[in-house]
DNA sequence: TAGAGTTATGGACAAATTTCACAAACGCGA
DNA sequence: TCGCGTTTGTGAAATTTGTCCATAACTCTA
């Protein structure tokens, strides 16, 4: 084990591998090797026994690793051994699906709140909540100490959206929107932007 | 100009520049340098220009690159200059989103089909689309010859779809739901799951 | 036309990442 | 308890990726 600093490439498989293992445990298997769990995610078992060795000795020689444990460690490495509350900025149509989506709270997290700036959306209900004002956000996350936030608002509003949430104290942003934020160091953000994924693949067409 | 084999790595980076400079055109810029499309995307000047110069020598010293003829040039090295027919798999909130979603003709592409295995919403329609059978997939994507194909179907329901997406000649996946997918050599698939990027982000919190 | 300031290009170098290969550890059956 | 097949963890090698730097090309000003 060296607690030493993670590569974020590393850091960006252990969800890939957490993610496999909870399937696994669903299925009720009981342990697993690095070869088996790399056939599942398509990465080679010596780069998985690479990346888990750098968190510690999780493992078994002759026998591979406890499914429960690592998905324990995992969490835990990745904090999502808890659950993290997130605001959702934009009620548009990526805004509603994300909201009703069911699959966040049993990988760590759980939409509490929901944001737009158009006047006739405010107030109206989305599943359980009730769309908020832009304009009150920055308060509202600051009291509630939320720390992420997904971003579905336009193109065009999104870095106002970001220098907002920056505001407000958030450190993690996942952002639907088709653009590049500029957020300062120690904000994190992710994309998601399904034009940019396929233009990836269409190279190799 | 070196036309050897791209790594992965850059293909990737590839539609980042060009959602930029699509953004730079539509401000209404003209030129653009490493300098400057960098602080954009938050990749460094030296690597912007090697990406670009492993295509051909695009740039002009002094000036920096013309933002039309570069868009241009990454549009046709992406194949992204012309419009790709995409089916989608899946009517459910997340399908819905992208059916209504407006931002994939000016990328390349178009949704022309929607397909559920849900008697209830077949026949129903979309936008614009008829929800069709999956039953009849196979079939309706081989004679249109399409050859993109985005996934929005529960997990458990995912690679049986994408079994029948290669089977029926499909080429390049965009699978939103949260499971990996085994596919043949060949057939391209790119992950969309928001609970894996944000746990990507958790770790630094 | 000359000089100052920019900027791309390409090769050399450095850093990061992945793969390889093997000792050590473990389970199991005889 | 012994031997065999399996699997981890890890140092070392190989490969890939990123950065740096010298050079050349271009713009602009005067």
């Amino acid at each position: 084990m060296k607690a030493e600093k993670i590569p974020d490439i590393i850091v960006g498989r252990l969800p890939i591998y957490l993610r496999a293992l909870q399937r696994m445990a669903d299925n009720g298997l009981k342990t697993t090797s690095s070869q088996e769990l790399g056939e599942h995610v398509g990465i080679s078992a010596a780069q998985i026994r690479k990346d888990i060795s750098q968190f510690g000795d999780f493992g078994k020689q002759g026998t591979g690793y406890s499914i429960t444990y690592l998905l324990d460690k995992l969490r835990e490495i990745l904090k999502v051994d808890r659950i993290w509350e997130v605001a959702l900025v934009g009620a548009g149509d990526m805004g509603h699906a994300l909201a009703r989506y069911q699959g966040f709270t049993n990988r760590g997290f759980q939409i509490v709140m929901v944001f737009d700036n158009d006047k006739e959306k405010i107030g109206q209900k989305i599943v359980g909540f009730t769309i908020e004002d832009t304009e009150k956000m920055v308060e509202r996350l600051k009291s509630a100490g939320i720390k992420i936030a997904m971003i579905t608002v336009p193109a065009q509003a999104a870095q106002s959206v970001a220098d907002k949430l920056v505001q407000a104290g958030i450190k993690a942003i996942l952002n639907y929107a088709p653009i590049n934020l500029n957020v300062p160091a120690g904000v994190k953000v992710q994309y998601i932007d399904p034009s940019t994924h396929l233009q990836r693949m269409t190279y190799y067409l």
